[in-house]
DNA sequence: TTTAAATGTTTAAGTTCTTGAACATATAAA
DNA sequence: TTTATATGTTCAAGAACTTAAACATTTAAA
């Protein structure tokens, strides 16, 4: 496998693991949905608190997974998944030249 | 976002836990390399122990990310990385499609 | 059958992740 | 400035993950 397999393999490992947790993709579905949505109005659909869904959140904004556009004192959170997206594109189209 | 889109999020989770950790893409990466190896084999390429590694095996085994081919008492192992890579893409089609 | 080699499983310890309460910060309205 | 609202952060408890030692199982050779 090639050099180029090895750095996408590691840098898709923070994606992996915030997309592989229920509750953070129950938040990207719901911003799929109606987006942009606050804290607040996040975790009035979740059974989950406020403070973890902004702990979520957080990990979602790390990997530039969602977006924020602040209003006053709201903080409006919209999806941002093309950069991850093409990179696990890229990913898979190295796989699969290199492992199938 | 479609049921189709939840569901396709949901599956993906074990696949992506299985795939965001270095030991498993180690494992990986050496078997795309030099396939079918030992458990032994893996082991001694690694500074993990036997008993991870073979921990690590099971787990991808458990996603059918590696198949076995049993030669006496030895345990061929070798990468199955298509379905997880068909499944992936449907669910990067499915986000192109719907969150971009 | 006994022995040795390869592998899997159980267990326990250490680490990391997840969660919500409590606290802190920031923005805007009164 | 004071107050209220929205959000982020810290912290502690519990859950889950990772690891290696010890043990168990399986296969084949002696």
């Amino acid at each position: 496998m090639s050099e180029k397999a090895v750095e996408l393999f590691r840098a898709s490992i923070p994606i992996f693991q915030a997309l592989s947790d229920s509750a953070r993709q129950d938040i990207i579905l719901l911003l799929a949905e109606k987006e942009p949505l606050t804290v607040n109005e996040i975790a009035n659909e979740s059974t989950l608190s406020r403070p973890a869904i902004s702990h979520h959140l957080k990990i979602l904004r790390d990997q530039k997974l969602v977006q924020i556009e602040q209003k006053g004192t709201q903080r409006y959170y919209s999806l941002a998944l093309n950069e991850a997206v093409e990179l696990l594109k890229r990913l898979l189209a190295t796989v699969e030249n290199e492992c199938l």
